[in-house]
DNA sequence: TTTATTCGGTTTATTATTTGAACCGACGGT
DNA sequence: ACCGTCGGTTCAAATAATAAACCGAATAAA
């Protein structure tokens, strides 16, 4: 692994529950000896990718991926078009959405949407990383890998998380073989006990999918009826995420979509 | 200079000019050995910084930045909470109000918000770096850095923009001595011809200053009474995003603002 | 069709950078 | 005064980055 890939691993230690960082405590999390820690953190300074607080020592991430992101957004608004539909679709179903992306070989959440009708709901702040195996949106977009990204998947130890959570890989390629035949997915407390979530795979200008909206309830919310609107909501909201992106849905799954919704 | 830093600069080299950018011309920007760059570009995809879009091959900012700026605002909700406050500053001048941070040696735009109150308006979208002596926001931060600093970017060469750009030291020395006892910066077509703009600087935690936040307004409607009005604004929206960020405003810049608005 | 140029990407020996252990002064608790 | 840990520094040893030449593919000109 080069030196730039061991930099940016550093990035993904500042998390939710864990925003600031010391240097030590860094260059253990990351494996790293305090001497590389601390040169690569100071690189990373310069450019404003991350910031020292002034008080204490510790690390946070910086400006910089403020204007990076505004860039971003300006070229691909993948997170402004989304919101929007994503707050619907909360609202309409009564329960919490949320966005992920296939970014490299993870999936990682991007923004979520609460809804205000329960007071208990399904939390996702505090997420870095979607278990392809153990949830709706994994197994929404590992459907529609390739072959060997699936393999790949597959072949790696899988986290038994829940009692729910199935860890049985020929049991898993049928559940996958489902998916592309229904076009979404469904998880009843695979990740977390209690949750129960459904799942549509989103879809680039190629037609590759790209990423996943899902809708996480609390399990005994999840009647019949709730799950049929749940679904339509979910096909609406993929159809429409999708087109905002500049995307397209490929033909069979848009037929599949067709019929429900 | 480390490989971090210069795999990192390669990220400045994307604007909203030039939002896809080729290997081969990559590697001519960033005067980087092709191969050099090749590794770089691709330890940067890995990690999502960038992406290659699937089409021609070019790269451009990828998801990643969006994971990480949704964690940073999450945390420190820089862009967020200026917002709406700019919008508001945009609104009741009528002009374009804009909003810059500190980022190492740089002063970088990081949101805009226009009035669709009159036709002809200035445009910031094309802007990367506002120039210390040559805009009033750049004036507006330096004049509240330390002197070192201040030092640093007087003795760099000082680029003639326009006619009216001022680029004699002593004199700039006089107008940042005339900032700190005004507590608000002006520049008249320094920048660009017929674009007056004002700015107040912007202060973190511990009183340092950060940032500022600029009218830029079209030269011909700016009457006295408008430069009354916008100075009075300015000074009310730099009070309430120093609030917000959870910064403070030093006493005696708060003592002369108050004697304003 | 031939020729020439450019593209993204790869290979290789050479070279310069990164790395790790030990070290420093400062700080906080006992 | 002692102990452990903090952020940061030093320097020889080890490793990773570099530059030039090369590759096949695509495009355009002749």
């Amino acid at each position: 692994m080069g030196t730039i890939a061991k930099a940016l691993e550093l990035l993904d230690l500042f998390t939710r529950a864990q925003p600031l960082i010391g240097l030590s405590e860094l260059s253990r999390l990351a494996k790293l000896n305090k001497a590389t820690c601390y040169r690569m953190v100071t690189e990373l300074a310069d450019f404003g990718l991350v910031e020292q607080v002034g008080s204490s020592r510790e690390y946070r991430l910086g400006p910089a991926v403020l204007r990076l992101s505004a860039l971003r957004e300006a070229q691909v608004p993948t997170r402004d078009a989304a919101m929007p539909v994503l707050y619907a679709l909360a609202q309409s179903t009564g329960e919490t959405a949320h966005l992920s992306l296939l970014t490299g070989q993870l999936l990682r959440p991007l923004a979520f949407a609460y809804s205000a009708r329960h007071i208990t709901k399904v939390t996702m702040e505090d997420t870095t990383n979607l278990p392809f195996h153990a949830t709706s949106s994994g197994l929404a977009v590992l459907a529609f890998q390739p072959n060997a990204f699936q393999d790949a998947v597959l072949s790696a130890p899988l986290a038994k998380l829940t009692g729910h959570t199935e860890t049985n890989r020929s049991a898993l390629r049928v559940r996958l073989g489902q998916i592309r035949h229904h076009g979404i997915a469904h998880s009843i407390g695979g990740y977390e006990a209690e949750v129960n979530s459904m799942a549509v795979p989103l879809f680039d200008a190629l037609g590759l999918c790209s990423g996943a909206v899902a809708v996480a309830a609390v399990g005994s919310r999840m009647t019949e009826a709730q799950r049929g609107l749940i679904q339509t909501a979910l096909i609406r909201a993929g159809s429409k995420i999708t087109a905002l992106w500049g995307g397209s849905v490929p033909a069979e799954v848009a037929l599949l979509w067709q019929t429900v919704a």
